[in-house]
DNA sequence: TTTATTTGCTTAAACGTTTACCTAAATTCG
DNA sequence: CGAATTTAGGTAAACGTTTAAGCAAATAAA
């Protein structure tokens, strides 16, 4: 509403009109064709340039039913491993000169559909994913791959659609962070989970269990405590009323936000970490190292899981002979030591 | 999978012949316009919803010449401040049933240029941004505004803009900061900034400068130092041997990497935070209260920061009387006291 | 009753590209 | 030298919507 902008808007015709040639020739020498004389090329670039052409995306995209678009679809982005992974696609979205709408479903399969339906309208050439802790229809996943839309799956990946999936070795962390517990001396270790359960916490779990399993120790149900996949104070009462009645002295805190509620309630609790417990979590944070004490943390490939999801999808797009239902790709993750599974001296 | 149906893609035309109507009444129904009859609309809408029917947005975009569509351009998403002001851009995106273009500029000038030039396209309806801290030219900027592309900005603004912006009071918010310190028994302070040089980092500098003033401290250039904004383990070598020329009792980190960066330092020199050093940083990160020490923060309101400026973006798209140029709005950040600042017994 | 208005729908022209199919001149070839 | 081919473009029909303009029938007004 601001002004009344001339908004000269600049498009082919006008081109063609300033050069006295057809529309044709305008596209098909901004496009390279073979059809078009080195000499005209050159005149329709230059001017193209000279009166700041910008070709219409949605024009280009109606006609060549293809968008250089894709969307990214995960649950929540204030967290260290969606943003690391978003990096990571954006290295390759950039290199491709595509372009990323970002959907966050908040982990909730209700928006999860929604904008599934959405994007069977042609508006994105392909699809990221991490799915929503509480999806379990799928059927809106297998719409759109039916409707043609690429998917490629990371982190959070839908066992059932064929198709490639980027996963980081979650069983075999979750092994070595509870192994690793053990090592220090742990006899009765917890693990912390969200409402929802994504079925790499599964994979979590499981690891834990054959880590306890391979020792002759019996998984206890009551060990498994599952908090808010929301950052809260709630989170704090729940952990420290499973810390008291269960007495874990080693804690497996299996999502990021995880590790500030499992420090908060220890120090509510006065247990010292490591000397009354001893404390995992999985996460990138970058802070890790200084907290006090020091994370002993799962720390996930995600820059690479992102950047390699986004490779396949376009080595896909771009026709390259990748089969996506055949890709599953396994990236690991790093057990970094420090201090809150630091054994007293 | 449901019904059955192939890619048969089922378009307004598919409509129009089932029901025996003009694609128009198709459109306009769908539309809900006062030109067709209650019971056509019925009929209209139920076929649709049978068929699956969903609109082509690049053929609606072309012709409507708008996108639903807007671009989200910051410098880096790896960071807690812009993942949580995304998120409250989302809420609004989310509620206007628009869809959201992500751009990193990665805090290159070049890059920020290149993305606003294809963004004349009008493949955007408007645009929230926070500039990369190394633009100086703003012709790009301007280029788009003429082009009737709004434009709204958030933390990282660009002054010579005549549009909406949202800022913290990132003057007062150092100016407190520093005086903090100055109350907690501080005589060196020195101010740790990153290159490139934001504009916000200027009013977070003259802040300080002020709180220095104003107990009669001169502000002594070697007190300010500069690092990359890359988070990388040369910043804490740099860090270091600030510290040991500059020999400072406090220390305020403008942005969030450098928190972690400054810890280490610390850590590598021995230096016991708060007893030898003080820290303050600039950092929305929740694992601040669980450092070691705990680390005293100024906390931004990112979220309400991004939905802020997503509202008043929205509020100018549906043609609310809003004159973005007359909007300067400043949200408060908060000074979160905690152990890296605390006077030792 | 005639005339004006409203209702409900159709026709067709955009929006800006891309591309299959022509065409006429220039070049190559037998 | 005539025929075939290549070169360098032009024409026009898509792509799927939206919307101005039109139009017949029904309704209201006079």
């Amino acid at each position: 509403m601001t002004d009344g902008s001339k908004s000269n808007k600049v498009n082919m015709k006008t081109l063609a009109k300033v050069l006295n040639v057809s529309i044709a020739t305008i596209s098909k020498a901004l496009r390279d064709s073979h059809d078009i004389g080195d000499d005209t090329k050159q005149r329709v670039i230059e001017t193209a340039r000279l009166l700041h052409y910008v070709p219409n995306p949605y024009a280009s995209s109606l006609r060549k039913r293809s968008s250089n678009t894709i969307a990214i679809v995960i649950p929540e982005i204030a967290d260290s491993f969606f943003s690391q992974a978003i990096n990571g696609i954006e290295t390759i979205v950039d290199l491709e000169k595509y372009h990323a709408l970002i959907y966050l479903t908040h982990d909730s399969y209700e928006r999860e559909k929604q904008m599934f339906n959405d994007l069977t309208s042609g508006r994105v050439d392909g699809i990221l994913m991490s799915v929503a802790s509480n999806t379990e229809d799928i059927s809106h996943i297998q719409d759109l791959q039916q409707a043609g839309v690429p998917i490629v799956f990371f982190d959070r990946v839908c066992e059932d659609i064929p198709t490639a999936k980027i996963k980081t070795d979650d069983f075999n962390s979750a092994y070595m962070a509870t192994s690793h517990l053990l090592d220090q001396g742990c006899k009765n270790i917890s693990l912390v989970t969200i409402e929802g359960y994504p079925s790499i916490l599964q994979a979590r779990e499981e690891g834990y269990k054959k880590a306890l399993a391979e020792r002759d120790i019996e998984a206890n149900d009551a060990n498994s405590i599952s908090c808010s996949n929301k950052y809260t104070n709630e989170n704090i009462e729940v952990l420290k009323e499973h810390i008291q009645k269960v007495k874990p002295d080693g804690i497996i805190a299996t999502v990021e936000h995880l590790a500030t509620t499992t420090y908060l309630a220890c120090e509510e609790l006065k247990l010292n970490i490591p000397n009354d417990i001893k404390v995992v979590c999985f996460t990138n944070q970058i802070t890790a190292s200084i907290l006090n004490p020091s994370l002993t943390t799962i720390l996930q490939p995600a820059y690479e899981m992102g950047r390699k999801a986004a490779e396949l999808l376009f080595g896909h797009l771009t026709g390259k002979p990748i089969q996506l239902e055949k890709e599953n790709i396994i990236l690991p993750s790093k057990l970094i030591v420090r201090n809150s599974t630091r054994i007293p001296d």
